[in-house]
DNA sequence: TCGTGATTTGACAGGTTTTTGAAGAAATCC
DNA sequence: GGATTTCTTCAAAAACCTGTCAAATCACGA
């Protein structure tokens, strides 16, 4: 059950380390801060609720906490102790994926992040759903407006096909990786970036896409 | 220098968006319409008096002009100009927050604060909740009013339909989204704008509606 | 209670976007 | 150098989005 969450997980793109025992989980979530936390609510050595309350003790992370039982109480106790999501047994893996999904947008928060990216001549306007090169309109198309939003806002930093997939579609996308390859390909041409040597677009053989970081 | 304004400015709840060149900040000004631009005298690409200039062509946002200079020729050089405040280095980042609160202050202006949004020769209301096309008025419903306030209190800003709905039923709105197409639609005939080709409501594909900016 | 205007619904047509699949090019591995 | 895997390209099919309209429902004052 952990191997299999753990190989979905990583499938959908996030980075996963595993624990067995309460303990390990403590000791792994100091020494190598994740993001966020799935825990389940029985574990042996240490019962969720207190590896809960001791991570929370030095770390913001987000935790997600996983039970069996569904009774209500239960949910407020979780939630109480400071996990920030909660979820019954049994549940699929991709309501797993959407709900930490969900939680790093949260956890991320409405943070200052800004209004628009740049780079160079290029400037992309989330609140105005407009990308401008050199002053001048492009017109993109929903998906490859969120697609360039994406990679644009972490220059550098790679995107696997179906992060940026899921990242666009705002949610579980079931479809053909290969998809993604069309609309680079448009975005590329609309934003007049040769295939060949990519500025913008650059391709990262065998994982995926990153936008370049200035030139 | 610049980061630091930025996270003091943003801990101070501007929402704050930065250009490193002249070029950069008129085409930022441009397409993101900000309340208030802080533009230093020096700058690589165009001086600072050339980018204040031609902001001031298009847009009556404040300006506040900083120089190292504490030359008062150069003070007078500036407010000519089109600047409405002026600043000379070094100064605290308190003080340069303070400037533009109280600048915004004054462009707001407490008495003369516009009660109408107008553009071309449109006028909104809001006190009277009346809407003038030529001089003509145009007899709205309360919800296509609220959806017309919306949208024209943000000009170029994207709105979904489920943030117009909200906006216009003012909680949270549980029913079919295409009912804002047709609010749109008798919008847009009351407005006169052709769907084909709207001056006023844009759509704007995948994402949802828009009030055009300039005519 | 009824009548009137306002709002919502549902369905269709027409246009646009997204996905697919296959074939060829490029990169990597042995 | 050849085999293998991974990318690009393209056009056609599928899915999706919007505008439109008439009819149904709702809200509210007479």
């Amino acid at each position: 059950m952990l191997k299999e969450m753990q190989t979905y997980l990583q499938r959908e793109g996030f980075r996963v380390l595993t624990a067995c025992t309460g303990k390990e989980a403590i000791t792994i979530t100091l020494s190598e801060r994740p993001d966020l936390v799935v825990l389940d609510w029985m574990l042996p050595e240490k019962s969720g609720i207190d590896v809960c309350r001791e991570i929370r003790q030095t770390s913001h992370c987000g935790i997600i906490m996983v039970t069996a039982r569904s009774d209500e109480s239960d949910k407020i106790v979780g939630l109480e102790i400071g996990a920030d999501d909660y979820l019954t047994k049994p549940f699929s893996l991709r309501e797993l994926a959407s709900r930490i999904r969900a939680l790093l947008r949260r956890l991320r928060g409405p943070e200052d992040r800004p209004m628009f990216l740049e780079r160079d001549n290029l400037i992309i306007s989330e609140a105005k759903c407009q990308v401008f090169k050199d002053g001048q309109e492009i017109q993109l198309t929903p998906t490859e407006f969120k697609i360039l939003f994406t990679l644009a806002g972490r220059p550098g930093i790679v995107f696997s096909r179906l992060q940026l997939l899921n990242a666009a579609l705002e949610n579980e996308y079931m479809g053909y990786e290969r998809t993604m390859d069309s609309h680079i390909r448009n975005l590329r041409r609309k934003l007049g970036d040769d295939p060949a040597n990519p500025q913008y677009i650059q391709t990262v053989y065998g994982f995926g896409y990153r936008f370049g970081e200035r030139s």
